[in-house]
DNA sequence: GAGGGGTCATAGACTTCGGCTATGCCGGAC
DNA sequence: GTCCGGCATAGCCGAAGTCTATGACCCCTC
């Protein structure tokens, strides 16, 4: 991988970028930057010699921006979005305060979702506090049934009793290996038996992705198995070569795209599985919990 | 908008620590990123100091991402997915030359799923040079006969007669209005008739979206309507409160969740539509268009 | 159990970069 | 015509990043 091909472009630069957009000028941007005119004016001639591209038309009214400005502009809106819950997330795991929702949740929600609701959080609630533990569901469900957690959001089929659930989204594990492994090139659909005689890369026991896994195949004791404990981890062996493995769609979304990844079909293995909210019985929740647990329902 | 005034973290160093967790030491990645060991060493301190988070378990043998650092690198990926596609995207915009896959997009498409389709035949054919010019569904399809482009992507429901046409991916249009409108109040869905006595934002004619609009309520005149050319601009002005309007989910999705707009139900409204590619009938691509052809239909 | 090869952190010198103030140019408003 | 708001340029300065050199540490091997 070629890696040192262009300089990354600023992130300062790229927020001043959208500040540009919503307020019309330079000089605007600036101010509610809290920099000055000519700084805001340089880091955007920087940014467009970066790029190549000229994203404003500067007039002596303001500026406005050009076609390919208005593109970029929104494409760079998406590289905020993704950082404003890079920090949410960061800000969840520092906290400790005693006046935030305590929130656990495994793996798969705490890496693929958590940070978006934390940041839409951020702009609903802008003074919510939030800390974020991570562990498996047996865990979640333990934490919230001490009352370690006022939050917990789990992915495995068990039922917990004593708690109400919520059924946040449905997810699905799909059976993926790396281009070019024996089970792309199969013509029928691959079933339980299939998957015991192969290699495979699996979660730890104790994880949901596990336990689906588990569940699907029913009693059969899998062979031959690499047991990893983090999803990149999973698919890091997955693309080398090490096996196929079950892992939920949401984890594998963008290799599959990509193509560093395929999916195999399968046949007679139910995969599906929800994730879900988990809270006390009859606790009365702060409202940035609430909110919290209204954002995480929505779509 | 927030206006941040905590220090963005550096795009550098959240690639820095992917590249540590890809390779597993600090030296590694540094020898990577071409920078040398203790740059490394000092970015990711640096890292670490202003998320207030502890990243690395740093041990003599090399160095494994704490439980903090596994989801903090997670999330780190989807800033960096977001960057790359900007980046091609700008590539793709700034891109002259005639060795290239020329390609014209409406807007919807050009916005929110060239930059993915880009950043992703980058990884697949590195090679690959790519011309993005932008233009509203009637003008891709004059570009596409006239035979300036090889690829086109629209969002209208006319049938470009002479050409290619495959359904892209299935789009839908949404009503939607800023919190507190008389829409959200209501309790009956909204129909075609209801429209035409609000005040409404619409895009410009010539547009796919205001096509699918103009479709699906007949031929009625709309009244009292502020129309403007481009769906950020739109989505701006009804969250001023400008009025309500109608735009594909892809271009809103944020914002519901974030909760800064709000969908309202409609009743007879067909607002369904797709986004197709066209290309000219017999004409044989080169093996670069046919890779973002066929990226641009997966999934 | 002593050495070699790997890891990482620190120190100090150098350079680069980005910020600020001051100023000039330009076009529209009055 | 004059004024005002917006932008770019120039020049200075300090912070921050980079490098090389070096030392501590651990694991592995012999």
């Amino acid at each position: 991988m070629p890696d040192r091909s262009a300089p990354l472009p600023d992130l300062d630069a790229i927020r001043l970028l959208a500040l540009v957009a919503d307020t019309g000028s330079i000089g605007g941007a600036a101010r509610r930057d809290g920099i000055s005119q000519p700084s805001a004016s340089k880091r955007i001639a920087v940014l467009e010699r970066r790029l190549g591209l000229r994203l404003l038309r500067r007039r002596t009214t303001g500026s406005e921006l050009t076609d390919h400005g208005r593109l970029v502009t929104e494409w760079a809106r998406e590289v905020l979005r993704a950082t404003d819950a890079l920090l949410a997330g960061a800000a969840a795991l520092r906290t400790a305060g005693s006046e935030t929702v305590r929130v656990a949740a495994s793996q798969t929600v705490a890496e693929y979702l958590m940070p978006l609701w934390l940041a839409e959080l951020r702009t609903v609630e802008s003074g919510a506090r939030v800390r974020l533990e991570v562990m498996n569901s047996t865990g979640v469900v333990a934490a919230v049934v001490a009352g370690d957690c006022d939050l917990g959001y789990i992915e495995s089929p068990g039922v917990p009793k004593g708690l109400t659930t919520s059924t946040v989204r449905d997810d699905e594990l799909l059976l993926v290996a790396a281009p070019g492994h024996p089970f792309t090139r199969r013509r029928t659909p691959v079933t339980a038996a299939d998957l015991l005689g192969t290699a495979l890369v699996v979660r730890e026991q104790g994880s949901g992705t596990r336990e689906v896994l588990e569940r699907a195949v029913g009693t059969l004791e899998l062979a031959d198995v690499l047991e990893l404990d983090s999803n990149a981890a999973v698919k890091i062996a997955v693309a080398a070569g090490a096996g196929a493995t079950v892992i939920s769609r949401l984890a594998v979304a963008a290799e599959l795209t990509r193509g560093s990844l395929v999916q195999i079909r399968t046949d007679g293995l139910d995969l599906r599985r929800q994730l879900r909210m988990v809270s006390r019985r009859g606790a009365r929740p702060s409202p940035a919990a609430a909110a919290l647990a209204q954002l995480s329902h929505r779509r």
